[in-house]
DNA sequence: GAACCGTGGAT
DNA sequence: TATCCAAGGTT
């Protein structure tokens, strides 16, 4: 930032009218593809459960997940009562395995805490392990029907743009939550549905990479119209290849494929490297990801 | 606030 | 093929 340079006046964010307006018809004529959770009669479970499974996973590759997920185990009490180890043989390859393990405290504490009612307020939401700001608006918006701001990662760019910028930052700020506040009508209904069209605009139209600005339906209102997202990644980027993570992706991989308890010697040859391999074991049992029996063996966990 | 936590689809 | 990044949350 030059410190002489005048600072700029930030570009106005559309009216709720104006953008409920325009959202909310293109939103009917071009939403993608039913998800199942979207169907009459999901429980709120069955959002929350949706919810905590598309966290930075494609919701194109949580739909089947979560087909056999709420076959299985339909309520918070089912999910409470299972295997550690099935529930984490169910979440499959959807990644960070950790959001398996809290979704089934969720279940327990819904069940003995909540009468199995999962709640309906955001501050009480968040009191649930894996269940942030984010998630929680989700449930008391899109299940609820409450009148909250909802701003995932979709959002959170759409606005931006709005506002003439080409990203938003790196993390969700009050200014974020607060801009998409501003964005909603009063009623309820019609806010929750202009939140979905803003997430589905963002995954749509109004890309990370490529924005179709002319495929937009507000595009004469956003200050960042017609212009090019600039090269390389808006962020920094993390690593995956040869770090903790893929040592511990393999190492659970393995877990979930095997029949029974492996041995040390199966664990090693998932990974060359023995003090990345130690490593990643001893967080994965510190976090109740894996287990060992007696024999000293390795497992998913049976509770 | 920044780093960390998996996996695969899209380009 | 390599890079980006996805309906985020926690520490």
């Amino acid at each position: 930032m030059g410190g002489m340079r005048a600072v700029e006046t930030p570009e106005a964010l559309p009216s709720p009218d104006l953008l409920a307006e325009r959202l909310l018809p293109w939103f009917d004529a071009y939403n993608r593809t039913e998800l199942p959770w979207r169907r009459p009669g999901t429980t709120a479970w069955g959002v929350l459960v949706s919810e905590v499974m598309s966290q930075q996973t494609q919701v194109a590759r949580v739909a089947p997940v979560w087909e056999a997920w709420m076959a299985r185990w339909p309520a918070p009490a089912d999910l409470a009562d299972a295997p550690t180890a099935d529930v984490l043989r169910e979440w499959g390859r959807m990644g960070y395995p950790r959001r398996a393990l809290r979704l089934q405290e969720c279940a327990r504490i819904v069940a003995t805490e909540h009468g199995g009612v999962v709640p309906s307020d955001p501050a009480e939401l968040e009191r649930l392990p894996g269940i942030g700001v984010y998630t929680a608006a989700a449930i008391a918006v899109f299940h609820y029907g409450g009148r909250h701001a909802v701003v995932d990662t979709n959002v959170r760019r759409v606005v931006a743009r709005f506002g003439g910028r080409s990203d938003a930052g790196t993390a969700t700020t009050r200014t974020d939550l607060a801009d998409a506040e501003s964005l909603l009508p009063p009623d309820a209904p019609t806010a929750a549905r202009v939140s979905l069209a803003l997430m589905e605009l963002g995954a749509l139209v109004c890309t990370a990479r490529k924005p179709e600005c002319g495929a937009c339906p507000v595009s004469d209102a956003c200050g960042f119209s017609g212009q090019e997202v600039p090269a390389g990644p808006s962020r920094k980027r993390q690593k995956y290849k040869g770090t903790n993570r893929h040592v511990r992706g393999e190492v659970m991989a393995l877990l979930r494929e095997a029949e029974g308890p492996v041995g040390r010697d199966r664990i090693d040859a998932v990974w060359p490297d023995a003090r990345m391999l130690d490593e990643a074991v001893s967080q994965l049992i510190a976090e109740g990801l894996i287990g060992t029996d007696e024999a000293g063996r390795f497992e998913l966990p049976s509770q």
